[in-house]
DNA sequence: GAGTGGTCTAGACCACGTA
DNA sequence: ACGTGGTCTAGACCACTCG
């Protein structure tokens, strides 16, 4: 029978006493110190065991105070929300009802580049890699707490002199404007990724260690198969559930691949 | 001017080989003992940067060989297949082509189970929690390497007897198996969460340190909104990317709040 | 000032993989 | 046999938080 090292078995005492409730979120752990005590181990021993936790994502540790048990508190996130404004299922609206945001102030800033995107943007536009495109990047935050990177990217020949180059809110969204500017979006591609975040967005979004992102890429698309906009977005996975539904309507076939 | 611990220091200065490609995927990292050398600190403070990337999930370390850097290989994960098979626009037919899987084995371990299943599925299913249900576990694997969890759910009073409870790949699909048994579906929630694995997922899916997963929750709903199924996909980060596509048809609205 | 976690050292022994 | 990473110890000093 294999048996753990004495580190591990620490971590999977302290995670049991997590999942079991006896520990809740928020709670404070016995400290570093008393843990030794408790196991006859040296701090290391401890520390590594506590830093695999916080590496789970089910705790942290703050300098000088100690650690505690963390929480996740969902947002909803819907890809369709752009496209779809209101839920149309009794089960969505229940779902959002129970996930109702609490009563936080919404802000975000907003700054407006021009850059030659990242290869993979560029790839997705049908640009040169040195072609240049308008960059609008936003954080959008709840209660002082970000909880969204939004970065959306332009063909700089397609929007040149709008108003999409002035780094305000647009009231009747991004689209529109493309729309009037000749660029009606008809497709929309969606890919999502799932990583741990680079140390840049560790720090746009303030996540703690052991906290991995969503990465939505969507691509639009024209009537006549051309790219004109790619947003990424990059959801904390501690603070979004990505919701969508679907009906009998959007149902083709009867039978399916993943779901048997 | 803030400065950053050595352990961070050399964590930067390894991450930024690695992104700068001068560290490709699949190399080898310096060992231990050079790079203690190399920085002129202890082994401890290397091990605490090498950690740090394991867990960004940069590199994985094998005892006995070395330090590597990772590779992620995207299989496609589309939610929609099981409705439409077929991907409808050219872009997704691109995507797909580009990131057409290599030619390895496919195989699954399929068992199934009489259980109480967990709060957050009776939640779904709208049963009590000691209510019975008949669970299909499914892991998938492509060459050996398990890429995939399904766990399908459904209330033990409407499959009594049928074949979704002998443990073999039921080729027409449990939609119409459900059909059959008069209960259709016509409507599905779907919810993605994103974090790190349990011990008991990091085992299943073989997944090494600074892997998070998305798990996919899918609830499918009768006319009479009823459910009467909940799948569980549990998909390692590093080995999926999930895609869907849109058509103007299912845009109901021209403006959004997410994307301006 | 007392207690917390963050950083770091200099060693030691072990299990593993490869030649 | 040797080099690799995995585990662990016993200390030390620091920065931070809080009463």
């Amino acid at each position: 029978m294999a048996v753990h090292p004495r580190h591990r078995q620490i971590t999977d005492e302290l995670r049991g006493m997590i999942n079991r409730g006896e520990l809740a979120p928020g709670d404070q752990l016995a400290s570093e110190a008393a843990l030794v005590e408790q196991f006859g181990v040296s701090r290391t021993t401890v520390r590594a065991a506590l830093s695999a936790l916080a590496n789970e994502g089910l705790i942290t540790s703050e300098s000088g105070r100690g650690s505690f048990v963390r929480q996740r508190k969902h947002h909803i996130y819907r890809p369709q929300a752009e496209f779809c404004p209101r839920p149309a299922s009794p089960e969505m609206d229940r779902f959002m009802t129970e996930h109702t945001a609490e009563g936080r102030q919404p802000s975000q800033t907003i700054d407006v580049a021009l850059a030659t995107p990242p290869a993979e943007v560029a790839r997705r536009l049908e640009q040169d890699k040195d072609a240049v495109t308008v960059v609008r990047r936003r954080v959008r935050s709840l209660g002082g707490e970000p909880y969204f990177i939004n970065d959306s990217y332009f063909p700089l020949s397609l929007v040149q002199g709008s108003e999409l180059m002035s780094p305000t809110d647009i009231a009747r969204g991004a689209n529109r404007v493309l729309t009037e500017l000749g660029h009606h979006q008809v497709r929309a591609l969606d890919e999502v990724y799932i990583r741990m975040p680079t140390p840049d967005e560790v720090y746009r979004l303030r996540l703690g260690p052991g906290t991995p992102v969503a990465v939505h890429v969507l691509t639009g698309i024209t009537a006549e198969s051309k790219p004109v906009r790619v947003v990424i977005n990059v959801l904390p996975g501690d603070r979004h559930v990505i919701v969508w539904e679907r009906h009998r309507s959007l149902m083709e076939a009867d039978e399916g691949e993943l779901d048997n």
